[in-house]
RNA sequence: GGGCUUAUAGCUCAGAUGGUUAGAGCACACGCUUGAUAAGCGUGGGGUCAGUGGUUCAAGUCCACUUGAGCCCA
């Protein structure tokens, strides 16, 4: 780090002495006006780091209340993207002004590291490289990728001015964390809340693998379409009052025919109209808005007649005939029918369909799937002996060749002999693909693992703690509490299980006859071996080596009958086990539970939710006292950046601090009501820009002026102080007091719009605009000087202070020239308590005088404008002001009594008071140079007389402060 | 389609419990200053408070609907 060099003795000797202007105590400071904060933050980063100042922070706070803000990991898979850093930056400035409030405040940063992107991103990579990798191996890969990511991103949040426990962070692919992520997962089991059921995943039949939304690719595909007929038996027509006369079919519509076998139910929307039409030898039942595309695919030649209407909800519980297996598919209600395609009557097969599950779900149907993981049809005892072993799998060459599968062929076949086939069409669409094989994939309902959220009342109990933290208004913005709300009571069962390798192990274990075996001990013992070996040791063993040592239940195999299972938890849960391996543990200096989770509003959903789940359930109660949230960034039209046509640029947080520096990109942060989303374009920044050098030159303005002054030598009591200055201060202890109350809701903007007026009007455009008279041409010990520059060291250290959460590095740098008189100094502001305005700051009366003169002031400056448009004054020093006053009110009292402060008030030359011959307050200009008067050079005031004895005839007042 | 939210000058924000001609800073225009100078000061223009309809003596503020936008879900 260097020292500038002191710019002061530079100046050429000839002008010395006789120079007037040298003689002026004019504003002196190094702190630099340009920033030049892309250059010069690093450097102050290094600073940061060689004092250890987030130790510092702690220890100076030791022993102190804490305040725990726990951090929300982000996941490992990119550069941190601009949303991601005003997270962490929001962050940075709750624990900055918390910690200067007086708490210790414990910051843990996490990383988020398993889950799907990373394990596809790898996988991608390793198939471009035509490898076969083992799982254990594939992990390692996934385990160096998110440490890249973890170190990369690490360097782009200090860089943003994040201050941070990173000596303590945690890693959700740590061991140690892994470890706690299945005690949580013991917890659950030992409740008895884990139970084994069906659940509809993308699978791709090669592969024999379960995949993930991103995982498939649309393509266009032919598909078999085909209308098949349910019969109703006639006991059942004549029970909902249908005509009994003819045979009745109720007709579907699907694409994916070898999907009927595993038909349970026949859904129809409440509110749609039915018909059943007349075909001549028997009747269907249609949605009455379908019966013509019906009758068109069945080539029928005549519109078929209705015989009757009837609205869906009317059918609930008919009883229509599987086409071919001896079995009911009861008549269904759900919303998701439309009128729009196919016949308004939804096959539905709970095993092979998203909406089918569900619906499945809601009737409670079995997530009957008879279809194994190769694709074929099993042997269950239901399925006709001539489709068993047949696949659903339409390979490369069937799609070559335009064959449909095997399945297909044999269920149309079936359904032709069985008569139930009313029509059949070739049907163009786009269809799921598996990214790997390239053949269509299939929906198939797999064995999956999940948690009864109600079993034991823990809905109810999360529910209730909801309920608390509303009533200590913990949800910020309130709105928050009817989000997560809504999310835990629509929840259903938790389904935790994924067919994933990048992940935490589920620790359960299947005999010869495929049973699984899962019990909390074993977990718990296993979860001790991988807190050491971690999870590649479940990879890279066998269930006798996992087992080795472990007390198993009563009735479990001996070991070497068991395998281990291979699906991975939900990363949820990770991310839910956050404040057990953390919080709990008290990591860093943290406790359970948290102050303040902080997080994208996306999170009520997410992260805010999987944590209290994990939490009250193993735990009993939620793991935060309040949740505070953000929105998302948006362009300039309130759209999502990556819908923004402008913004195709990185949107990545170096990108914009290369351009603008970090304290301008967090004064945007602090700028902007972040509850609401969060617009960002070039305006917005250059108007920030605009603010942030505002801010700058206050301080240096406010330092320059102090160049001579020294606190403990020069300050002076308040009580002494020149009313103005004590104005000043008196303004200065409402912006404190303003600015505390909106740190304390969390209201950064406010500070921003509170700190940003009082910098360009109450200093910029009055009290400092009035000083520099008094300030530059006074004696350097005149009593009215260094009251204002006692009154301006005062309101410095507050501001600085104020804006330090926001502003880091400039208020650092600003605090480091006041105190320590250079670049940079160990007693950072960082380490400074929050500004208080002592008692005697708050002067009401004197602050509502100097209110009404200001009011007054302005008038004048009203009138000064018509002389200067005129030309017949520049600066208004030039001018002479009449002031016509109503006599007698309080007005007239307060200027009378303030008459010789007026001129340097109004930073004009004269100021005389006349009666207002009409009663009301007036002013009027007139040129100083029409007055006789004569302009002093060296304070630039008209005076009567200059001292002509004096060799460059300054004013009278001037020759004093030279004399001294 | 559902849940939650949002809409005040070009930009960022104020506008308790409904009550005089809707405020501030920035930006913009026109000047001043050149002793905060890649700074500072002054004056000024600019809003049918997203739209429509209601309640009321009175609505940016309450109600309904519509439209745009965001997050989540389907």
């Amino acid at each position: 780090m260097t020292t500038p060099s002191a710019p002061v003795a530079s100046r050429p000797f000839a002008e010395m002495a006789t120079d007037l202007k040298d003689t002026l105590l004019l504003p002196k400071t190094d702190f630099p006006m340009r920033a030049n904060l892309v250059q010069r933050e690093p450097a102050r980063i290094a600073h940061w780091e060689k004092l250890g100042l987030y130790e510092r922070i702690q220890q100076r706070r030791a022993g102190a209340p804490a305040f725990v803000l726990h951090d929300g990991p982000p996941f490992t898979n990119g550069d941190v993207h601009i949303g991601t850093a005003l997270n962490k930056t929001l962050k940075d400035m709750v624990n900055r002004y918390k910690s200067m409030r007086g708490f210790r405040t414990p910051y843990v940063p996490g990383w988020d590291c398993h889950g799907l992107p990373i394990e596809q991103k790898v996988s991608r990579e390793v198939q471009e490289q035509k490898l076969t990798l083992s799982t254990g191996e594939l992990r390692a890969r996934c385990d160096a990728f998110a440490e890249t990511w973890i170190e990369r991103q690490k360097s782009q949040f200090k860089r943003v001015g994040v201050l941070a426990d990173w000596k303590h962070e945690y890693k959700t692919k740590a061991p140690a964390f892994e470890a706690d992520v299945l005690r949580t997962f013991a917890a659950f089991v030992e409740q008895g809340l884990v139970y084994r059921s069906k659940k509809p995943v993308y699978w791709s039949i090669p592969f024999e693998t379960a995949l993930a939304e991103a995982e498939i690719e649309y393509q266009p595909h032919v598909s078999p379409s085909i209308w098949v007929k349910f019969p109703v038996p006639a006991a059942e027509a004549a029970k909902f009052g249908l005509p009994t006369d003819k045979p009745l079919f109720v007709v579907i519509w699907t694409t994916t025919p070898w999907t009927i076998p595993a038909n349970l139910a026949i859904a129809v929307h409440p509110e749609v109209e039915y018909a059943v039409a007349d075909l001549g030898a028997e009747r269907i039942v249609v949605a009455s808005a379908l019966l013509g595309s019906v009758a068109a695919a069945a080539k029928l030649e005549t519109q078929p007649a209705v015989v009757k209407t009837i609205r869906g909800d009317a059918l609930e519980q008919l009883q229509p005939r599987h086409p071919f297996i001896d079995r009911a598919a009861p008549v269904v209600l759900a919303d998701y029918v439309t009128t729009e395609s196919g016949t308004g009557c939804v096959h539905t097969a709970p095993g092979h369909g998203a909406e089918d599950y569900q619906t499945g779900l809601k009737y409670k149907l079995p997530i009957y799937c008879p279809v194994g993981d190769d694709g074929k049809y099993l042997d269950d005892g239901q399925i006709p002996a001539d489709l068993v072993g047949l696949t659903c799998l339409e390979s490369v060459e069937d799609l070559k060749a335009k064959k449909t599968s095997p399945a297909n062929i044999a269920v149309l076949k079936k359904l032709d002999a069985a008569g139930a086939l009313l029509a059949k069409q070739r049907y163009e669409h786009s269809y799921p693909h598996c990214w790997r094989s390239k053949t269509p994939i299939i929906f198939r309902a797999v064995d999956q693992w999940f948690v009864s959220l109600d079993k034991a009342g823990h809905r109810q109990v999360a529910l209730n703690e909801i309920a608390k933290i509303a009533s200590a208004q913990g949800w910020i913005p309130a709105w928050g509490e009817a989000r997560i709300r809504g999310a835990v009571e629509s929840r259903p069962d938790w389904c935790i299980s994924r067919q994933r390798s990048w992940g935490v192990p589920i620790i359960a274990f299947y005999g010869p006859d495929k049973q699984a075996y899962l019990d909390a001990g074993v977990i718990r013992a296993v979860a001790e071996k991988i807190a050491t070996r971690g999870t590649n040791f479940w990879y890279d063993s066998t269930a006798v080596q996992i087992l080795d040592g472990v007390t198993l239940p009563a009735g479990w195999p001996a070991p070497a009958d068991l395998t281990c299972g291979r699906d991975t938890l939900d990363v949820w849960i990770d991310s839910g086990s956050t404040q057990a391996a953390v919080l709990k543990r008290g990591q860093g200096g943290t406790h359970w539970p948290a102050d303040l989770y902080l997080e994208g509003s996306d999170q009520h959903r997410g992260w805010f939710q999987s944590s209290l789940w994990c939490s009250v359930i193993a735990s009993g109660g939620a793991p935060y006292k309040a949740v505070l949230t953000h929105g998302f960034i948006v362009d300039k039209n309130r759209q999502k950046i990556s819908k923004s046509s402008t913004y195709q640029k990185p949107q990545t947080a170096d990108a914009y601090i290369a351009q603008h520096g970090a304290d301008v990109i967090r004064l945007w942060i602090a700028s902007q009501d972040f509850r609401d989303d969060i617009p960002v374009d070039d305006e917005i920044l250059k108007n920030v820009g605009e603010a942030y050098r505002l801010f700058r030159n206050t301080f240096r303005f406010q330092l320059s002026t102090l160049f001579d002054f020294k606190a403990a030598e020069h300050a002076m009591p308040v009580a002494e102080m020149d009313a103005l200055d004590r104005w000043a201060l008196h303004q200065a202890a409402g912006l404190i007091d303003e600015c505390t109350k909106a740190y304390e809701a969390y209201e950064f903007h406010r500070v921003y719009q509170l700190c940003n007026q009082f910098c360009s009007v109450t200093l910029s455009a009055v009290y400092h605009d009035i000083l520099k008279d008094r300030l530059y041409t006074l004696g350097a010990n005149h009593r009215l000087r260094r009251s204002s520059q006692t009154a301006i060291h005062h309101i410095f250290r507050a501001l600085v202070r104020l804006l330090a959460p926001a502003i880091t590095f400039t208020a650092d740098e600003a605090w480091s020239y006041a105190t320590a008189g250079s670049e940079y100094t160990e007693d950072s502001v960082h380490l400074q308590d929050w500004p208080v305005a002592p008692a005697d700051w708050r002067s009401p009366a004197i602050d509502a005088e100097i209110g009404a003169l200001l009011k007054v002031r302005a008038l004048v400056n009203e009138r000064l404008e018509p002389a200067r448009q005129a030309g017949t004054i520049g600066k208004s020093l030039d001018a002479a002001v009449t002031l016509q006053v109503p006599a007698g009110d309080a007005l007239a009292l307060t200027l009378e009594r303030h008459r010789d402060f007026l001129p340097e008030l109004f930073i004009v030359s004269a100021v005389t008071l006349a009666a207002a011959p009409a009663g009301a307050l007036n002013a009027t200009v007139q040129p100083c140079a029409e007055l006789g008067l004569h302009r002093c050079p060296r304070c630039w005031r008209w005076v009567p007389a200059l001292e002509e004895k004096a060799p460059e005839k300054p004013c009278p007042r001037c020759v004093k402060a030279l004399s001294r």
